[in-house]
DNA sequence: TCTATGGTTTTTATAGATAAAATTGATATT
DNA sequence: AATATCAATTTTATCTATAAAAACCATAGA
């Protein structure tokens, strides 16, 4: 359905991309009417999408105010980063505690070669794309496949700010390093060592994330 | 919201109840005019409803064919507990190592008293409640405001089962007991002690729910 | 000046209409 | 009998219309 080439699966689409890209900032507003004129249809799928988005916990739908992008709190960072931990830390539990899988492993690599080759090239798009393909790839390799829509769910409420952090910071120099370790840890069947790693590699992420919020937006944050 | 009066939150909560109690069956389809007609409204607001239904994943909906309510499977079960288990070990965790709160402690008493009762009176729906209460109750007083969305959405997600186990096998009679002994370990700060009695009532709740499913329906899920 | 009142405007929530897509079933052909 | 074709039917996806709710604003009265 995402890749589906309805009216409501663009304004979807659209629109969350444009929300997560921080275009439509926290607290902004917007009309179901304005939206559907700017995507060119009417008001019923862009309602719908807007729906949806609603559901994803990103925006909020008032009477008469159309929808409203929700504000993100430093509090809200460190909450979703909280449970990212216990979620992913679940999914590496799993992985390492089986015998890995080839295809896997290889198309866990190939990830984190292309963090390396884009930090490089300074590429922080094709950055941020490789980080979230790896962390991913773990939790779906896990078998485990409701974890993957809890996963995505919790990564997409902190896309926001984890894009606010490659603006203001670029990317994290030494993520493609570390990123090699936990493989390490992983395809060795270390699951306790790869569970503890990733738990300080979130703590350390969610700090970044929530001091960078707090410079950038701090008090200014819409309620 | 889920309280309002519009036609789409009613849809949305009549829809979805009667898919928790499995009146509306795993595999059955229903039409947007069949709906529409039945909850006597038009079809936009029970299409947006069965839109926020598929984001709940309690049903697809397909071209043509309304939306069909999804089969639910000894996997997923298992998976979603798996889940549970590390969401609501995070929340123990949480909590039993904050000071407990009079007012909280009083309300998670409350609702294992309640359990103790209705097992008494055999009312199973209550005792159900209760059983919820308490569970979201932990995670909400854990302070993590997306820990109690990620909890009620696993939550739905594996209630038809539940509601099966209930029906085909009563409430499980120790269920109270071991309440009270969960309940004691927070209260004491024993987080640990906590998080891993919780494993294993997890554990065990899945192991029940899945060899039940097993039973009732073995084979016969609808693909 | 401040507050209350009522009419105006805006925006939605829901209904109803329509065209297009998909399915079905019947018929004709091999 | 099996298959291909085409018309009829069903159902949706989307648009447009409308009534009701809410917000706004100006004006009158204190």
């Amino acid at each position: 359905m995402p890749s589906s080439t309805s009216n409501v699966s663009i304004a979807y689409r659209k629109l969350k991309q444009a929300i997560l890209e921080n275009r439509l900032g926290p607290g902004t507003q917007v009309l179901e009417q304005e939206a559907a004129t700017q995507l060119e249809m009417s008001r019923t799928p862009v309602r719908e999408a807007m729906l949806m988005l609603q559901k994803d916990g990103l925006v909020e739908m008032r009477p008469r105010q159309g929808m409203r992008v929700l504000p993100i709190t430093v509090g809200d960072i460190s909450e979703i980063y909280e449970i990212l931990e216990v979620v992913e830390g679940l999914a590496i539990r799993k992985l390492a505690e089986k015998p890995i899988n080839e295809k896997e492993a290889r198309a866990l690599e190939d990830s984190v070669t292309l963090m390396d080759l884009s930090l490089e090239r300074g590429d922080l798009s094709v950055w941020a794309a490789a980080d979230k393909k790896f962390h991913e790839d773990i939790v779906k390799f896990s078998g485990n496949v409701h974890l993957e829509t809890v996963f995505l769910q919790l990564w997409d409420r902190s896309q926001r700010a984890r894009n606010m952090l490659l603006k203001a910071h670029g990317a994290p120099v030494n993520s493609a390093q570390e990123h090699w370790e936990l493989l390490k840890f992983i395809k060795e069947g270390k699951a306790a060592e790869a569970v503890e790693f990733q738990k300080s590699l979130r703590a350390e992420a969610a700090e970044q994330i929530c001091k960078m919020i707090f410079d950038v937006m701090g008090g200014m944050v819409p309620s």
